[in-house]
RNA sequence: GCCUUGGUGGUGGAAUUGGUAGACACGCAGGACUUAAAAUCCUGUCUUCAGCAACGGAGGUGCGGGUUCGAUUCCCGCCUGAGGCACCA
């Protein structure tokens, strides 16, 4: 009997359905687990073999835990709204809804090949009205509620319009990121505001909130992008130009959660460079903003407001720096520099965010105007460059180049003196940011380490009146709105240039069908063109992809509810993801919007926990391995890599890698392959061509990607299965190569004989298994249960090999080892093992088993050879008792006759137990 | 430039808390079975020295130091790959 792995799989799947395998309750008296992956975007790609890569060890984790005894919520759906759906609508003229579904279906086929244990009858697709409707809602949760500073929680609107009635803002002051004027209001004042005043000021306080501000636009996509979708000033997607552009938007006010952002992070485990990365665009740091007069002209009264983490540098400041856009300007600037000033606010204007990025050349002028050092009343020349930035802090700096590597090259450039604050500390080529220098040239700071001076400013400016310490973040608000179709519509009107939410009876609020994907009259959204949507002033913006994708984990805890977005009940159940996988490509977009998403909805009181993830696995990156081949210039003539002299006379061609055997092509599929080479002609080395190669991104323009499909199907998806995790760790990015999948094929062939024979058919008994093959099942159990609980798949494969091959080797076929052995695997290859558990007699499914490793029953090995070492060289092996106590064990090792002979007529110096691994005498 | 994380045979990788480095697999070489092939199985495979052979000696985890009876693991200094951030004051 032979192992069919096409016939089992196939089998065992319609079984699994058949069966509902792997629907899950919510209710049980089990513990509770999470496991998520994060889901896909619907490409028309379809899945090449690293996306698999996390589902698997997701669905093993999932296996694993529901075998130890969990209820384990293991869900998929797919992130249907999206810019590449539309994109195709525009260039194909197929609706996104179509296409998307479609894709969809590819999808789901590919991931039933791999046998996944996912409940699919809690599919979710964010596209769907069914779903958007809750999003909507959310949206209008966080509309409707407003930060409260002073318990840094969010709550509801009402009750800041219930304060305002009563006492103005004196409670609640505008958010720290608002520069509204009058910046406090009183009761009174609120109660005399018209309508339309009172919901402006209110939008300034909205968790979401619409506002006119600097967005990323681009031109290509015909939308404005978030931060994070902005790569190097061009659009992720695409690779399109973006400039910066004053434009109504929706945003999500996430800056009022950095705080709790940075301090949720202690809560989780995430990897210390995803903590990293997310703290880095969070951007917390701590300061003073200092008031500085401005000497001379008609400017009394006024006074350049910068920000700094150095207030201990004081004395050095040499020149003020503010942006080229900032209001002070045009007040400040004299008569004699005006024309400079113009001339170069004009030039920076010119500049694209690209091209700033790009040379980052000094440039700058400077004002005319002097700042007046409060403690010294030194004079300070007020300079504008573009490189301080508006958006950040006041958009002023105090510029100290002995300190700071910026302000002294910008000092150089314009021949600006140097004051020297830092002693022999600073060398005069080269600024010196460091903190534990002693201050030199600062009056009341001279002979006090830097750190410690910033204190005693603060104090002195605080006292002054004109400092005070301060906080700042680099993050901005996220924007929230998209210029066009394939999204959540919002559930906003617009009356009179006031925005009022739709009421929850009205949702969902469809998206409505539309002739063209093309731009509104004036740059707005695809639903500008809709007459009857316009007529009812509705928002013509639709929300961004992040939207739907930030709250789904909650959805599938409950995904048919139309009464709530998730009952709370099930959703104190299953509570927070207890594992998320995913790659680390979402750590500043799609972890961050959830993670705020998460806190406000627990703010507002609909569920029970503020972070939403609490152990994040980042699986790397599958990477192709692109092949070439290498064509004389202008001939159909192809030369084998290792023949190339002059890499001119040749041009480098992308050849698909599934017609490359390692390294060396086959020449006749190449042939075959495009029309072009068909009368290709070769110089082979040593009879064979050989292909040059390059790790690169897989993708389908470079032909290296390689299908899942082909794979499962010529090998099987247990086989398919084993070999991504075999490959190394999960976390570990590498590129594919397929050349080791035998191995694994040959491992599941082998469980497979210790089953069957081919000759004799069934070889298992009822014996009872010997002490050696106990002693081989267990180790595996232990090594199973250890590597699958610390994620370390590969590894727990090889302990696969290595009992298998063991348990070979004694002609194991004992009932009572091989079912605890399919137990064990079927995390990893669920289809041959429930085959096998099923052949053994076994009616139920395997799911109802529980894991070996945990019944009492099967107990360790109760002696262990232990490696018996003098000065750290080992000379002998000795077994001894696992109870045995420290005296015994030296008793037994300092009478054994081999350690005798070297001990002998020396003095023991020390003896060291070393706990389960090795003894150590020095001598 | 800053931060994070890696560097181990021909290859992917293992070594969980400082305890016999190279598990497991690929590849390669040789052999068995076969008319032949496929499949399967066996042996060898870090370097080097010695040897008829069993056993054995020395070196070895990017480089150079240090701590320790003992270091791939900890500390210091360099080299280098990958990822992230980058005028954030």
């Amino acid at each position: 009997m032979e192992y069919d792995f096409r016939k089992i799989e196939k089998e065992r799947q319609k079984q699994w359905i058949n069966n509902h395998a792997y629907r899950v309750s919510n209710t049980s008296a089990k513990p509770k687990y999470y496991v998520l992956d994060m889901f896909p975007y619907p490409s028309g790609a379809g899945l090449h073999v690293g996306h698999p890569l996390g589902y698997i060890a997701s669905d093993i984790f999932s296996r694993f835990k529901r075998l130890k005894g969990y209820n384990v919520l293991h869900p998929m759906g797919y992130d249907a709204f999206g810019l590449p759906a539309e994109q195709y609508a525009i260039e194909h003229g197929v609706h996104p809804a179509i296409s998307t579904a479609k894709n969809i279906d590819t999808f789901r086929k590919q991931m039933d090949n791999i046998g996944f244990s996912y409940d699919w009858e809690r599919e979710v697709r964010t596209c769907e009205p069914e779903y958007y409707k809750w999003t909507q809602w959310i949206f209008l949760q966080l509309f409707n509620s407003f930060f409260n500073t002073n318990n840094q929680k969010a709550e509801s609107i009402d009750s800041l319009i219930a304060s305002f009635e009563n006492v103005g803002n004196t409670l609640y002051p505008f958010p720290a990121a608002v520069n509204y004027q009058p910046s406090a209001f009183s009761a009174s004042d609120w109660n005399s505001f018209n309508e339309k005043q009172q919901q402006e000021i209110l939008m300034n306080y909205r968790l979401a909130f619409c506002g006119y501000g600097e967005v990323n636009w681009c031109e290509a996509l015909g939308t404005v992008l978030a931060n994070d979708e902005v790569v190097n000033g061009v659009s992720e997607r695409g690779g399109h130009p973006v400039v910066k552009k004053k434009l109504r938007q929706w945003y999500l006010r996430i800056t009022e959660y950095a705080d709790r952002l940075l301090e949720g992070l202690e809560s989780v485990e995430f990897s210390d460079s995803m903590k990293e990365m997310q703290t880095n665009w969070i951007g917390k740091s701590y300061g003073a903003e200092i008031d500085f007069a401005i000497s001379g002209i008609s400017t009394e009264g006024l006074s350049l407001k910068v920000y700094t983490t150095r207030p201990d540098t004081i004395f050095g400041v040499d020149f003020m720096v503010i942006a080229p856009e900032h209001e002070l300007i045009t007040m400040i600037t004299t008569t004699e520099q005006k024309t400079a000033v113009d001339e170069y606010c004009a030039y920076v204007k010119s500049r694209s965010e690209r091209e700033r990025q790009a040379e980052k050349k000094i440039s700058g002028c400077f004002t005319g105007a002097y700042a007046v050092n409060p403690f010294n009343d030194a004079r300070i020349p007020i300079w504008i460059s573009e490189y301080v930035l508006a958006g950040y802090g006041t958009g002023a700096i105090m510029a100290v180049p002995c300190g700071d590597d910026r302000d002294f090259k910008f000092a150089q450039y314009f021949n600006i003196p140097i004051t020297n604050i830092l002693g022999d500390a600073f060398n005069g080529t080269e600024a010196n940011a460091t903190k534990d220098a002693i201050l030199h040239n600062s009056e009341f700071l001279n002979g006090i380490v830097m750190r410690d001076a910033i204190a005693i400013v603060n104090d002195r400016l605080e006292n002054m009146g004109i400092g005070k310490s301060k906080v700042n973040f680099r993050m901005r608000d996220a924007a929230f709105s998209r210029q066009r179709y394939w999204g959540e519509p919002f559930p906003v009107q617009w009356e009179n240039g006031t925005a009022y939410p739709l009421s929850e009876t009205e949702l969902p609020l469809l998206l409505p069908e539309v002739e063209t994907y093309s731009p509104g009259p004036e740059g707005e959204g695809p639903l500008a063109n809709i007459p009857e949507w316009v007529a009812k002033e509705l928002e013509t913006n639709t929300m961004p992809g992040y939207a739907g994708s930030s709250w789904y984990f909650l959805r599938y805890m409950d995904p048919q509810n139309n009464e709530s977005f998730c009952d709370r009940k099930v959703s104190d159940y299953w509570n927070q993801v207890d594992l998320y996988i995913g790659g680390t490509e979402h750590a500043v977009g799609h972890l961050l919007y959830s993670r705020m998403w998460t806190k406000a909805l627990c703010d507002l009181g609909h569920i029970s926990f503020d972070e939403p993830f609490k152990k994040l696995l980042n699986q790397g990156m599958i990477q192709g391995s692109s092949r070439f081949v290498y064509r004389l210039k202008s001939t159909k003539e192809f030369i084998s890599f290792g023949l190339i002299l002059d890499f001119d006379s040749v041009d480098k061609l992308h050849v698909d890698v599934n017609i490359v055997d390692g390294f060396e092509l086959d020449t006749h599929a190449f042939a075959n392959w495009k029309p072009d080479y068909a009368g290709a002609s070769f110089q082979l080395e040593d009879g064979k061509y050989i292909c040059g190669s390059e790790v690169e991104k897989m993708s389908k323009s470079k032909f290296n990607t390689v299908n899942p499909d082909e794979l499962v199907q010529k090998f099987g998806a247990d086989t398919f299965r084993m070999y991504e995790m075999f490959l190394g760790p999960v976390e570990q990015s590498k590129p594919w190569d397929t050349k080791g999948i035998e191995g694994v094929h040959r491992f599941i062939k082998k469980l497979w004989r210790l089953f069957y024979d081919e000759m004799k058919g069934r070889v298992w008994n009822e014996q009872t298994p010997t002490a050696d093959e106990l002693k081989i099942l267990h180790r595996a159990i232990k090594k199973t249960e250890d590597d699958t609980e610390r994620f370390s798949f590969n590894t727990a494969v090889s302990g696969f090999m290595i009992c298998v091959n063991e348990l070979g080797d004694l002609k194991c076929n004992k009932r009572a080892i091989l079912e605890p052995l399919l137990v064990l695997i079927t995390p990893y290859a669920p289809h041959v093992c429930e085959e096998l558990w099923g052949a053994l007699g076994n009616e139920n499914s395997i799911l109802d088993a529980s894991y070996p490793a945990f019944e009492s029953k099967y107990v360790m090995e109760s002696s262990k050879e232990y490696p018996v070492s003098i000065n750290g060289k080992v000379r002998t092996n000795m077994s001894i008792a696992l109870d045995a106590t420290q005296e015994q064990v030296q008793e037994i090792v300092l009478t054994n006759a081999t350690i005798q002979k070297w001990v002998e007529g020396k003095q023991l110096k020390k003896f060291i137990f070393v706990k389960g691994k090795m003894i150590n005498l020095v001598i």
